[in-house]
DNA sequence: TTCGTTAATGCAACATTGTTGCGTTTAAAT
DNA sequence: ATTTAAACGCAACAATGTTGCATTAACGAA
């Protein structure tokens, strides 16, 4: 079987972005890493941490790619990442609002796996 | 003031779209349009399109920026982009589900101008 | 603690996607 | 038909992501 190992290119970039408070884009990881390693491995190790289900892979509004931590706040409920993201105009953080939920209603016949649910305007911080 | 022209590039392109039951990338364009103009074109053409509100852009779930044309079924209604979008899993085309709206709870203190609400699974076609 | 396996890395090279500058072409108003 | 600037082609560049391969290092076992 194949096993993960714990690298310190893996660990620096799980405290990046455990310890931000917005979604992470692979460049901004790499400037916030100070050459802790290549620019491919940083490309690596964000695919890693996705499959491993320790991070999530959200596409901003403008089509950047963002990395953000999970939050498991409950072990017993299946974990989803089918919440709302919000993008800021001005200050362009995007952050994950968790206990938001989205209600819609659908033509019959589309079968929904996953929810990608992005808004954008202005945060509080610069309402 | 600046003006418009109607250039054989712009036709051809917005009658791709046009005829198109699912939103298109730059690239499925560019393979679409049989060389009518430079790969640069096509992006300049796009723009303009958007400019002028004819088409609009997409963000897919995957990142990828695809452009539909704008359907103003009611000319006294003012026109917003804010509707469900359908990504399938299997044959990757992205629909525009005009008439769904989506509904949702936010914390105080966002102001929201933009919605971008992209569902992902099976479509009819697939199911 | 040392050793051996292989996951992970660095580096170079490449692919894709989008942008910019500039000289030339052409749509369309006069 | 003439004029003018919007639109174009081309070349060059920038940003972002991928792949192959030789080397390094994590970590379980001896």
């Amino acid at each position: 079987m194949k096993t993960t190992r714990n690298t310190t290119a893996k660990t620096t970039i799980l405290e990046i972005i455990k310890n931000s408070e917005v979604a992470l884009s692979h460049t901004e990881i790499q400037a916030l890493s100070q050459n802790v390693c290549d620019r491919v491995t940083i490309y690596r190790v964000l695919d890693r941490l996705v499959a491993e289900d320790v991070i999530h892979k959200i596409v901003n509004l403008d089509g950047t790619i963002k990395y953000a931590s999970c939050h498991h706040l409950h072990d017993d409920v299946v974990h989803t990442h089918n919440h709302i993201h919000f993008s800021c105009e001005k200050c362009h953080m995007l952050t994950c609002l968790e206990n938001v939920e989205p209600t819609f209603k659908l033509p019959p016949n589309y079968s929904v796996r996953e929810v990608n649910f992005t808004l954008s305007g202005l945060c509080p911080n610069c309402l």
